[in-house]
DNA sequence: GATGCCAGTTACCTAAAGGATACCAACATG
DNA sequence: CATGTTGGTATCCTTTAGGTAACTGGCATC
């Protein structure tokens, strides 16, 4: 079967979806710590600098909402919460890597920039 | 010689570099339409669904700013002015092609959910 | 029994993003 | 000479994101 090939209004709507789920200066991070294996509260605001507790809290439940996320407390002493990724949180990856490439080339060219 | 492995803390600040250049709702969207050959400011408004005006003015000048973008001025009578996409600017292209499958894949995983 | 860690919650506030609407001068088109 | 197009500005307004700071109850540790 041949690759559709999208008309640009439909890559637009498309692009403008993925925007509305991970956009936000805390979103990506707070997955990439996650899936990075920091699961518990702290650790994730260990794991991305400068956060707060209000904003990771608030962005947690939204995430475990869009089904990035689960939240797993268990019935230990004291209860132990954990938060891990789902697989279709893992389906952002090749975008993230791509995102990450980028970013490593943008400092170069703003530094570029300053020199010139 | 071999490929660096980035530090979590370092592909966190990455990301967070390229969301702070592309996040909001019109950058991308602006820029893929004058990438596609809508290259004036009515082409581009009309490319780019339910975009104001004022929106999309301050969002042409701030991607001008950041090198995104070229404005040109030609003095043709009347003035035509058009805008181009730069290289730089075009180096978005494998993120945003992952950003298009992902939200691609995100309808489905939508459409499912509800069924659920 | 004081102190500290965990997983948050609450109230308050500011700045930025974005939308609605009206308007403009210069030209072109019927 | 009325109407439309182009490339925007100017005002005003609402919503959202995000930050600050204080606090809580349960447990553990010193």
């Amino acid at each position: 079967m041949a690759k559709k090939e999208l008309s640009i209004e439909q890559k637009i709507k498309y692009v403008q979806d993925t925007l509305f789920v991970i956009s936000g200066k805390w979103k990506l991070p707070i997955m990439m710590a996650v899936n990075n294996g920091n699961q518990r509260f702290r650790d994730i605001q260990r794991a991305v600098p400068n956060i707060t507790t209000r904003v990771l809290s608030k962005e947690l439940k939204d995430l475990e909402e869009n089904r990035l996320l689960v939240r797993t407390v268990y019935d230990s002493l004291p209860v132990t919460i954990t938060y891990t990724v789902t697989p279709y949180c893992k389906s952002l990856k090749p975008m993230v890597d791509e995102m990450i490439k980028w970013g490593e080339r943008h400092r170069a060219e703003l530094k570029k920039a300053r020199n010139d």
